[in-house]
DNA sequence: CAAGCTCTGGACATAACTGTCTATTGGCAC
DNA sequence: GTGCCAATAGACAGTTATGTCCAGAGCTTG
């Protein structure tokens, strides 16, 4: 369920303060909005509650917003040019060896500022009525999984070995987000070792392993 | 989205012909219900839809179940004794090796008969806006992921490794149907043996591989 | 064939939501 | 301080949903 108290603009002291007769921006509609799509679906993205819940009369959104789908597209939007874009970043970005490789794009799962696998998750179920996301999804997925191939074909892996592990990996990290597994991140840490190992078909390299645990712990990443 | 004609008990020659009044039965609001759910999730399992699609009155459906709540209960019960126990059970049938026993592991996904894909994330969608059907379904993962670490702690893998070769081939393949990958049954089949490969860390029995693959072709699964 | 039971249809009450129109508020520029 | 205008509130209309009540249709059984 999305939680109570939504950071307002009006409230953020990052923002600059709200001028004349204002009470909400645009913005407070769209970071409410993506809260309850991600944790309640798009069905419950309604304007009624959004109003209530930022203290507000409900014709103040059609200020904003031409209507109900004129706010859930740019949400979209939003997706469309943060995931997969950083995800492919974090393939290909300089690394040493796989195990550093490999580590880099586990970033993008261990670190919701890189990727929101939540709000990943809540377009791909707000897709089930929705076709034309449905291809924009799977043209998403495409790219991606073609990043992840490059990047163990880039480390000496054959074709069809690149293309097995590059699936298994991605399917993997998407499968234990889908499954909302709730693990302590020690635990999680406890079994990178093997994982690598599983993915990679091969003892991974210590220092990029270390490297990463260090990452989530400086990052203090749940 | 749901398909438009569900097959009804009452042109369903398998099933007793209908007596007296009746137009349709408890059976036939249970498929549809259970259709539309899996297809356009459970915010879209409506009585007036449903009613209308099975060409009855709305509060005919208030004669076979108490009121929405009971309908959707019904459908959690079959899910509930359907999934888990036939994933476990596949689990846990008898097989010379280790790459026999992933191939019966792999039939639950590959046989919508056995393993309703489309329902368990369609009743892990749902959950997220009920924590007790949430708390059930991490009961379920739980005791799934159990049956298929002690599988390959049966063919010789230690602890350590047995636990995480178990999870990446679960996740994997949830995260497979999470993503509602649409690829030919014959692409699917010819990936088979590199994912064993990185499933196993050890290249598959042929026996086992070939005959997987006759029973993916013998039943005509797509 | 009449009574009884099962199932259905239609009317009614209610609630939640979307979107439009109009009036009004409160700050800002001139 | 007057006029302007961005932003908000409130009233209204329309749609879609749930659930209740009761009358009635049509087998089934005595």
């Amino acid at each position: 369920m999305a939680r109570d108290t939504p950071l307002l603009d009006r409230n953020n002291p990052d923002v600059e303060p709200l001028i004349g007769h204002t009470k909400v921006t645009r913005n407070d509609w769209l970071n409410l909005a993506r809260d309850i799509l991600v944790n309640d679906g798009v069905a419950e993205v309604k304007v009624l509650k959004m109003a209530e819940r930022l203290g507000v009369s409900r014709s103040s959104f059609y200020w904003y917003f031409k209507n109900r789908k004129d706010l859930l597209n740019a949400l979209l939007d939003e997706w469309g040019v943060r995931n997969t874009a950083r995800l492919i970043a974090h393939c290909q970005a300089d690394a040493p060896n796989i195990t550093a490789a490999t580590c880099n794009f586990f970033r993008c799962f261990v670190n919701p500022a890189i990727f929101d696998t939540g709000l990943d998750f809540a377009v791909r179920e707000w897709a089930r009525r929705d076709p034309p996301l449905r291809a924009r999804i799977d043209a998403a997925d495409t790219e991606r999984i073609a990043a992840v191939t490059a990047m163990f074909a880039c480390y000496g892996y054959d074709a069809t070995d690149a293309d097995a592990r590059a699936r298994i990996l991605y399917f993997m990290q998407l499968g234990y987000h889908a499954l909302k597994v709730a693990e302590p991140m020690e635990v999680r840490i406890s079994r990178i070792e093997a994982y690598l190992h599983g993915f990679l078909g091969q003892a991974p390299d210590q220092a990029a392993l270390a490297a990463f645990i260090t990452y989530i712990r400086d990052n203090d990443l749940r």
